[in-house]
DNA sequence: TATGAATGAGGATTCATTCAT
DNA sequence: AATGAATGAATCCTCATTCAT
């Protein structure tokens, strides 16, 4: 009983990899087909019927999951720092040592997020509406200037989703957490700490 | 001759213009279908063969357009303008004002970028490489700290082009270009001028 | 011994009751998939094949029985009934009754003869072969005038296989018994008597 | 310009015959694959979808026509004939030799009503109806007792329409007009006239 | 007997592209 | 240049059936 559980995990996190690894190669939802996914996942197409209602849930519920984990993984971090600065040292911290450790879902989370972000609440844990909310509560508390906040946050997320990117294209080399330092500094200057 | 002339450059456009549309709309090139193009653009499916070699040609013909004369008027506006600050003020404007003027255009080439810049050599007049050059330019003239080139070029390209995003999203209301004073003075503190 | 005996009977009856309900919901076997009916039974997909060898098994097996079991139905009534019109007025009794309790088979069965009627042998019990038989009686023994006896069967049949459609539909509302003592009446005429 | 349409309107026929063809051999919609039908029609699967949006749009268009014509062909034939026993006569005569002659489209007709008669609205010209009106017009005049309408209508359609079903089957042997007049006897009996 | 994940052959549908008119 | 019907490969998805547990 155990092992069909475990076996029927391993399936689907099996297909899930493979459909992050389509998409890393693809760079789009639409050019990675069921087809593909099924034979990177070593499964048949119609097995993925058990585990995924549809491509469409299957895209969704990956990022669903990933863009809320570190979303929460964010949050997590900046428990106990009051200054802003150190809030948003660790959370780049956070993010390039993740994105370092598994590019794949990272990638997939941030390329993918357009698609997504219609459908989804902006709860709490979530990569846009945490510094958001940390933005918010340093300006309040007078260690930024107030004002413009939905520019700020966009401009923060930008930054940060870019860097991801560029280490994608390899135009930043190496692990990306080496530069998580130069870009966290970068990132306190521009909101005017 | 004239007349026909200029009836062949008007269906081309109309053509663009309705494939940018559908762009908007959709979100994806793929989810914009050539008869859905011809249809908008009042033309037969067989008309836009006459125009475009295919589909793929069509989007990346566009996006050439776009990503280059982009690149072109930033490099533009910063002629006769030493000073790092006023560079990316100027552009950030010059940006943000042909988001508003035409945002299909903007919207269109920065979303679809991952998909075509593989193909683009990195030539002068293309937004990355301008702000490569006076990021580089600045740096030589000790206007900034140096160091971190490619890290910075792209926090800076990133943070532009989210706020395009939030505007599209409606994150950021109104028009973009009324933003564009705040997001050049965070760049700015950004590169640490 | 026994309790597993009911049990196997008690499965393969709860198959049989969630096909006939699905049917009668969709309106097409091919409409009703395995699993549904499997859900609706509350039996795993696999059991189902120790109770059938097919999902084609399975519907012909239920109709074979309805078919039969209506058609020996509807010659034990017309035990002792020499007159056609007291046979074709028991008849129609009984099978406007067996629809009112029981409209999943009846209606199943009246439905899907087109299906499975190349696959039955004209046996005697059989409800088309029924009708023909004391028509043909009555024609002999000049209770009404011979000839066209197929045409005369097929009037019959439609007519009676009509008004349990009609039933369904609500077209004919209330219970079906109701109507029986009107439908038999016109069907005694219709032959003439 | 002309032989374009024409060319059109052919294949667009072409596939509603094959279509027709094949559901007589299979008895159902769903046993004739749209691959079928275009190996039918000697035309590309893809071809039908510039016809028809899908394939229920195809089975539904042809039930739809077929329905209504052969409706209003009924009312058609009833004409200046005050007394319901001509009434009968001449619509009976007219299906029957409709079906002679076309036996494709009234099979089809008949036999998928259940599928699609949920969507019809019913208007006037619809077999269903037409009966209902002359035997409700009859009764009225006093030609025939009063009551039961329903029911009466029912009896009436399916006779007819198993009349057709057993020609389909070969019960009924040779051709179907053949036997309008005593079916239309038979049918006036029923309704007591 | 029971379970339900896995299989794989089909099914309907979409769509870029071609080509006769 | 323009038209739009035709093509056919590719795509997503369904489903009866099997089989290891």
């Amino acid at each position: 009983m155990e092992r069909r559980a475990e076996r029927k995990a391993d399936t689907r996190e099996r297909i899930e990899r493979a459909f992050l690894k389509l998409f890393l190669e693809e760079g789009e939802i639409e050019g990675t087909s069921i087809k593909e996914i099924a034979r990177e996942a070593e499964v048949s197409m119609g097995a993925m019927y058990n585990h995924f209602e549809s491509k469409e849930d299957l895209a969704w519920e990956i990022f669903e999951y990933g863009w809320n984990d570190i979303g929460e993984g964010m949050l997590r971090c900046t428990r106990g720092k009051p200054r802003l600065s150190d809030k948003i040292r660790v959370i780049i911290e956070y993010v390039f040592r993740r994105f370092d450790e598994d590019r794949l879902l990272v990638n997939y989370v941030f390329r993918t997020r357009h698609k997504h972000l219609k459908r989804l609440p902006a709860s709490r844990g979530n990569p846009y509406t945490v510094f958001r909310l940390i933005i918010a509560d340093a300006a309040r508390r007078g260690e930024i200037p107030s004002g413009d906040l939905e520019v700020k946050t966009s401009l923060i997320v930008g930054a940060i989703v870019q860097a991801v990117d560029s280490a994608i294209l390899f135009r930043i080399k190496g692990r990306l957490s080496d530069t998580a330092a130069v870009t966290a500094d970068c990132c306190v200057r521009m909101l005017g700490a």
